[in-house]
Formats: C-alpha cells, sequence, structure tokens
DNA sequence: CGTCAATGTTATAACCTGTAACATTGATGT
DNA sequence: ACATCAATGTTACAGGTTATAACATTGACG
C-alpha cells in the first residue's frame, strides 16, 4: 500500500484513483479517530474531492466500509502467512505463532475490529472478502492437519480442531481488545495465556487417544 | 420485567416511569429492527412522550444504550445462574453447562452482541455493569476452581483457566454469531464443539500434572 | 473532432442528535 | 388550602449527516 491520499494525478478534475484513495482515506480516518464515526465528507475532503464524489464509486458509506474491512483481512492473512514462516509445518510453535500474529494484529487495530467481526461482516461481505477469510482459515487447517499426522491425533477431523482453536485465539483477542480480561490491561501478558491455552489444548488431544 | 412500553399512568402528563419505558423501548426497537440504528424519537414515540424527553432521563442516545446493555448483562448472569442449578459443583457438567448457556444468550440475541462486547463495553460502563459482569465471571471461577480441587490440577491459576474457557466459549459464541462457523450455519451443532473443546481443554490440564 | 460514458461539482431533501425556552404537574412546607 | 419549586414534558430549532438530483468536465474512441 504506498499510495497516498493527495492528488497524485495532479490538480485533474477527475482524481485518478478516488475509489482506492477513499478506502485509504477511511481507513486512516477510522485509526485516528478510532471509530467509523467520520463523514463522508470527511474522506472525501482527504481525496480532495467534494462530498458527493464517493457516492460514484461506492453506494453507501456502509459500502466503503466494507471495503476498508476487505483490505484488513487482507492484512491479517498476510501476517498469517509470514507468522508461520521458517517454522516446522505441523509444529506446535507454528500453530502458537499463528495465534499469536492474530491477537498482535487484532489488538493493535481496534478500531477495525467491529468492522471485521462485527455488524458487516456477515450481512453483505462480497465474495472476494469470503475468500480472504478462507485463505486465512486454510493456513491454519493446513498446519493442524500436519500436526494430527504428527502427533498421531486422527480420530477427530482437523477441521474441527482448527475451528476449536481460531475459536479459542479469537476468543482471547475479542475479549483482550475490549478490556475484558483483567490482568492483561495490568500488564500480565495475554500472549502466555495464548500459550497455556494452545498447549493444554493440543496435550488434551494427545492424550485422548 | 413486566412493564409495558404504554402509558401505564393513564394519559398523565408526566410519564410515570420514564427511564425503564426508555430502555424497554430501545431494547424492542434493537430486538424488531436488528441494529441499535433507531431514532431517539421511535423509542420516545413507543413510550409516548415527544422526541426531546428522553434526555431528561439520558444524557445521550449513547446513555440509553449502555443501559441496555446493562440490562442485557444481567439476563446472562441470570441465564448463568439457573445454568449450575442442580449440578454437582466443579463438575465438567456445570462447566459444560455454563458454556452452554452463554453460547444461547448470546446467539439468541445476536442483536445485542456489539451492545455488550463492543464499543460500549469499555468506553464508559458504570460501576454497576462492570459488577455484573465479575459476577458472572466468578460464578465461572467457583467451577472451575472446585473442578480443580477434586481432579488435583492445581499448578495453574484458577482464575487463569477460567479466563482460558471464557475466551474459548465467547470465540465460539462470536464466530457463530457472524457466521464465521461455517458448519454452524450447515446445521451442525454448535454445542458440540463447545462440549469437546471444554472437554479436550480440561482434560489437558488434568494430564499435564 | 463529435459523441458519450465516467467521474466530478453544487444544491438540496430528508433525517438525526441534542439544546433552548417554555409549560405542566405533584410534592412539600406553612 | 395554597404558593413555590424541582422534576419532567412540550415545541422549535441549530447543526450535522447521508444520499440524490441536476449539471459540468474530461478523456477515450470511432
Amino acid at each position: 500500500m504506498t499510495m497516498t491520499t493527495e492528488k497524485d494525478a495532479g490538480q485533474n478534475y477527475h482524481h485518478g484513483d478516488l475509489h482506492n484513495a477513499l478506502i485509504i482515506a477511511a481507513a486512516e480516518l477510522i485509526e485516528e479517530s478510532g471509530s467509523v464515526d467520520f463523514a463522508m465528507i470527511d474522506a472525501a475532503r482527504r481525496a480532495g474531492v467534494s462530498s458527493a464524489a464517493p457516492y460514484r464509486h461506492f453506494k453507501s458509506k456502509d459500502a466503503l466500509l466494507e471495503a476498508v474491512a476487505h483490505l484488513a483481512f487482507y492484512g491479517l492473512t498476510e501476517v498469517s502467512r509470514t507468522a508461520i514462516e521458517g517454522l516446522e509445518r505441523g509444529s506446535e510453535e507454528a500453530i502458537i505463532s499463528l495465534g499469536r500474529s492474530y491477537i498482535g494484529y487484532i489488538v493493535a487495530r481496534p478500531q477495525f475490529y467491529d468492522l471485521m467481526w462485527g455488524d458487516h461482516s456477515l450481512r453483505a461481505l462480497d465474495s472476494g472478502a469470503v475468500e480472504l477469510k478462507s485463505n486465512g482459515f486454510y493456513i491454519l487447517t493446513d498446519q493442524v492437519e500436519a500436526w494430527c499426522n504428527a502427533a498421531g491425533a486422527t480420530e477427530e477431523d482437523p477441521q474441527d480442531i482448527a475451528t476449536k482453536l481460531w475459536a479459542s485465539v479469537h476468543g482471547l483477542a475479542s475479549l483482550a481488545l475490549n478490556g475484558h480480561i483483567k490482568r492483561f490491561s495490568e500488564g500480565v501478558d495475554i500472549y502466555e495465556l495464548l500459550e497455556g491455552l494452545t498447549r493444554t489444548f493440543l496435550t488434551g488431544l494427545k492424550r485422548a487417544y
């Protein structure tokens, strides 16, 4: 993401890439203000156009927010990919690293949580975003499958195991983000909880057979 | 909650209990429309007063929403309490039943999720709501503590164990709610995932020592 | 070089939140 | 009884938001 929100193409009547400029502007506004309460005209101004121009590219403000969510999911997938680089496929370290990157990404972007997992996520996610999320889930499933083969815990569907791990990690991130994990705000490392939870769960799986 | 949103006290100029009537009206509107996008005047009309009257009782719309969230947390605590009635304290069944009731409550009220766990939850929760949430967490901690004593898994802080269990269950509920657990929408029982996850985790704890 | 679709502009309708100024009521003290 | 007053309700409105309508400009393409 190397573009700016200024008018790259000079002082043209036509912006050149208003679609993307608006997405970036909206993402910036969300980050700065900490909520999605910005007005369309703010995003428009930031992109150097008038208040009605955005409606040529996005049917509604919700549509713009959805595009931002799409961007955020893309980032999450990227982070997941790099998290397992250099780690042995199917190792507990790889699975924990995935969880760590997931929590890190979410906690670092509290403003985007609702956008990604709240109202918008279900309602009208375009197929592209659905695909992105599936990719992210696949990265995890792949590691879990390899772990199952190595550990011999084959009785349970790896996809179910991955779902449970995902839910656990997602729950940790979600609660931490909203300040519900007291000791997190008191400085205790949430990554300790993540690692302990993951290891205990995997231990439980191994011992079950 | 036995009151209605009509003017109980007759055709008085003064409503009688507008404060509570507005909370109920707002909760109804949220349930019916599926979002918090109702206008203050809608809640006011439902309570039979003018558009400005609510501001005598709530500083802002957010304050009214917070009161609704408070009500929702109260309901969740109640559900948790009844979930463990008649079950042995510290049994896996009790812990699972708590999780079941938690998921059931959340999934049955998708409209309230954001209100309870989203933006509002952290920002300016009055002490009463904080207390309600603590009570809910205490119910779980209590069961976990008893379980630890019975299982002999005393090396780990029961509060940490409870936090991990809470996060796992919360994650399941959250993902299910937003349609991210595919097989949930395809009819597979999310409670199966809950039970499996919980039992595996507890097994992992027992075997660790 | 004329036409047209895409994209931008200004003006504005419809709606929402929250405040100001005023009205009504019931409780309270005498 | 009754004057007073704080609480609570009313109407009017200021300020801000989304989204649309009607119009302007541009660049691509035959």
